[in-house]
DNA sequence: GTAACACTTCAAGTATACTTGAAGTAAAAT
DNA sequence: ATTTTACTTCAAGTATACTTGAAGTGTTAC
């Protein structure tokens, strides 16, 4: 007979890895997102599965997708294994994803040329040379 | 003796220019990020300086900027012309940008393999053939 | 033994960013 | 002339994602 013991991790450490507070992590939990969570003496032992769980809750979280949607995604993936639905929400997803990411490198730029423009206006009015024109600044690469 | 028109755009105009609700540039309006908009017989009347602003209110709050914080920053450049803070806020945000979209890569690459493993998982299914490993997508680059 | 600590549950409260509702006005359409 | 459309102001309501508070429990420190 074999016994295998599971490396689990308490609460606090998993708000430390995930830098999320105690309070979120038992709200996920409320919501469903992270169930099944075994107890040690009353306490919430998190084991690897929920780590990768939580790992994926916090990069579609953070690519801008609802609780609510993580919630019918897990609900096809876990509950239904619906495959056709996760991968068209995953897919649409994945869509939304592409497109931030071309938004927030337009952002990106602009906002360099915009902390470059008043770096210069800064340092125009300390040495009273010229004042530099936003038109100089506004589609042009640095 | 001479008069120039300056071009205006009604609230409809610009909700649909930048993809806003109308009542959203009027909430904004309330909380001072945009000002002095003049009325043509009751009517906000948009100037281009009123859509420049917009752009920058749009640019920095799909950034992560809070509206709080773009009023501190709009107050240090309209009012205060306070420089020194105006370069502050923007050198801190835009270390903020660069972190997220260094972040936003990272999410990207993972949530496309996981768009890849989920439609394998569906085509192996279908034609019977052998189910994939998340393994061999982990941290794998297509 | 008892106090402190680190959790536990469950309900209620909060922050941010809007959004809706009510009541009114002014010009255009019928 | 009156209805419809497109606004207006101002106050109150809502959605999302937490966050806090109250009351309780079980191991650790003194």
């Amino acid at each position: 007979m074999e016994t295998t013991t599971v490396k689990t991790y308490s609460i606090t450490q998993v708000s430390k890895m995930y830098n999320l507070p105690t309070t979120t992590l038992r709200y996920y939990e409320d919501l469903g997102l992270l169930y099944d969570i075994p107890r040690l003496k009353g306490r919430r032992a998190y084991t690897q599965q929920h780590l990768n769980r939580l790992g994926a809750i916090c990069c579609f979280k953070d690519t801008g997708m609802t609780l609510k949607e993580l919630q019918e995604l897990f609900e096809a993936q876990d509950n239904d294994n619906d495959l056709t639905k996760t991968c068209e929400i995953l897919d649409n997803h994945y869509e939304r994803v592409l497109e931030q990411l071309a938004q927030l490198k337009k952002n990106e730029r602009h906002i360099k040329r915009k902390v470059r423009f008043y770096h210069d206006i800064k340092s125009a009015k300390e040495n009273h040379t010229e004042m530099p024109d936003w038109d100089d600044y506004r589609d042009r690469d640095f």
